[in-house]
DNA sequence: CTGCACCTTCCCATTATGGGAAGGTCAACG
DNA sequence: CGTTGACCTTCCCATAATGGGAAGGTGCAG
């Protein structure tokens, strides 16, 4: 089969399947009389297996590890399961940075009144003073007058 | 000041200095007779307030406008705080993806021995069969006999 | 034979950041 | 004065993953 009906059956763009096969993540793929690639059923096979791997936010890198392990009869399921749950540390990593940022927003966010004056807290945040934390405005000691 | 007394006082990379005033985030820096560019306190002070917004995850585009409205006298709190308000969604929309990824992934490591035998349920859940969901693997059918 | 859909390769753009080269400036020290 | 080392300048390249688009070849249907 041609590469965009590889594509559609793999839900891997054509313009993604030439790249893999470009730094090497899936083999080359066999050429038809027209130069066209030509696809098996084992290739989309493969390529839904890296798009899964996508989906669950692992990278290329990682995921040419996972390919030599699925290729790989005398695989221990401990290999897989300790890149799995360093993934999802990572994962869970970003996520937590992620509402981290949130959070302080958020604290900022509600203290800002959001009507037609100029004054705005986040503003404020952002301009300096005190490190933009996710604790409350009462632990933000402007000034120690003492 | 030179750049990278601006830098150590701002907590942004010379690099990114130059950078900022490439894509003219920044203001073009003032030089001095040797051609080094010339900061004041004002210009740390406004690169502390990118830096800032950076580490709340803010998009150099999205800091573009943060500073247009740091300096707007007419500016309204209510705009700052929409922005604000937009971006907090989009940082928790990230943030529940990578946790929904870490969530799939953590319900395949489970049911994962992770012993030295190559059975996996993780390499089985890339490899296809039923969509990856965060469910539990009581609620993936995988043949309904009926 | 024409047209359209599809394929090929190649280059460019994105986002934010850094590395490093080649060369100029400055200050200090001998 | 001369050298050295820290600092500055600009310019190019790289990263990760994906897409856009151009220029040109292929295949099939009408």
């Amino acid at each position: 089969m041609n590469i965009g009906e590889a594509s559609r059956a793999s839900g891997v763009s054509a313009k993604m399947i030439r790249h893999y096969e470009s730094i090497g993540l899936v083999p080359r793929a066999d050429r038809q009389d027209s130069g066209y690639r030509d696809y098996g059923p084992e290739d989309v096979h493969r390529l839904g297996f890296v798009r899964r791997a996508r989906d669950l936010g692992f990278s290329l890198d990682r995921i040419r590890v996972l390919l030599g392990l699925w290729g790989d009869p005398s695989r221990t399921s401990s290999e897989v399961k300790a890149l799995a749950l360093t993934h999802i540390k990572e994962l869970e990593g970003k996520a937590r940075h992620l509402q981290e940022m949130a959070d302080v927003l958020r604290g900022l966010s509600l203290a800002c009144d959001g009507d037609e004056r100029p004054d705005c807290p986040i503003i404020a945040g952002l301009e300096g003073g005190p490190r933009l934390s996710s604790r409350h405005s009462r632990d933000w000691p402007t000034s120690h007058s003492s």
